[in-house]
DNA sequence: GGTTTAATAT
DNA sequence: TATATTAAAC
């Protein structure tokens, strides 16, 4: 293979709570002449990046079941900066493929990686800036516009026009009369995720993740009552349940 | 008496 | 099914 081709220098941070996988990991993208960045859990390493922007190009992280609200984490920050993800498992099955790749995740990769598979993955940097242009040229709405369930893309839903934002994309306001019911959008969830985490599992209540949230014409009823639908929540408190279990049976 | 949560309604 | 509402529990 032609070394000059490949993309050397590419900056890829690397997330596994295994530390002698992370240490394989980081020798096979060494090999790729990729400059390689390693953390043992998405928390630091995301605040890494808020301290460090526009320094990484790729993120590579392993599938941190049942905690999966890091993976949420991993999204805002991905939308938020634009930089793709790649999600990592020993485990491939369909279903969890499929909910990663719909959420947003540019690639999933079977436990244990070959070089050659990583020899490829800046690929989908390239594939998402030229994604974001087409999207902009088309004005195509914004994938954080569709409902946070959805399991498509491609999926037509009208667009909440009175949804005010910045320049970030940020969600300031959810006023919207033509409908009578508030609609979760992908955006409006992950605002909802990064308040529930920023507290902790146990002390996300409706009226602090609201006031962390701050979107004007939000209700405390409302974020209530995503609380109680959000599987994120509900599979938090297995893994609560699951945690307690074993350490006090 | 406000807030949270379980249950129920739409 | 997703969101809203009710009402009990805290």
């Amino acid at each position: 293979m032609d070394q000059a081709l490949w993309p050397s220098g590419l900056r890829v941070l690397v997330i596994d709570n295994n530390s002698s996988y992370l240490s394989v990991m980081e020798e096979l993208l060494i090999k790729c002449s990729y400059k390689v960045t390693t953390y043992k859990n998405v928390r630091e390493a995301m605040s890494f990046i808020y301290g460090n922007q526009q320094t990484v190009d790729l993120i590579i992280c392993d599938v941190f079941f049942p905690t999966e609200d890091s993976l949420l984490i991993l999204q805002e920050v991905t939308s938020k900066f634009g930089i793709p993800t790649v999600i990592m498992s020993s485990n491939g099955d369909t279903a969890t493929v499929m909910k990663y790749i719909t959420n947003g995740a540019s690639d999933f990769l079977i436990k244990p990686l070959r070089i050659e598979e990583l020899k490829n993955i800046w690929q989908h940097v390239f594939r998402k800036q030229i994604g974001a242009e087409h999207r902009k040229c088309n004005n195509a709405e914004h994938v954080d516009q569709l409902p946070y369930r959805t399991m498509g893309i491609t999926e037509a839903t009208a667009t909440l026009d009175s949804e005010i934002r910045e320049n970030n994309g940020t969600v300031t306001d959810i006023r919207d009369l033509r409908k009578s019911r508030l609609s979760w959008t992908m955006q409006l969830h992950r605002q909802f995720i990064a308040a529930v985490n920023s507290l902790g599992s146990d002390k996300a209540v409706p009226n602090k993740i609201l006031e962390i949230m701050k979107v004007k014409h939000l209700t405390r009823e409302q974020v209530a009552s995503h609380l109680q639908a959000s599987p994120e929540k509900f599979e938090s408190k297995i893994a609560q349940r699951w945690r307690s279990f074993i350490i006090e049976p």
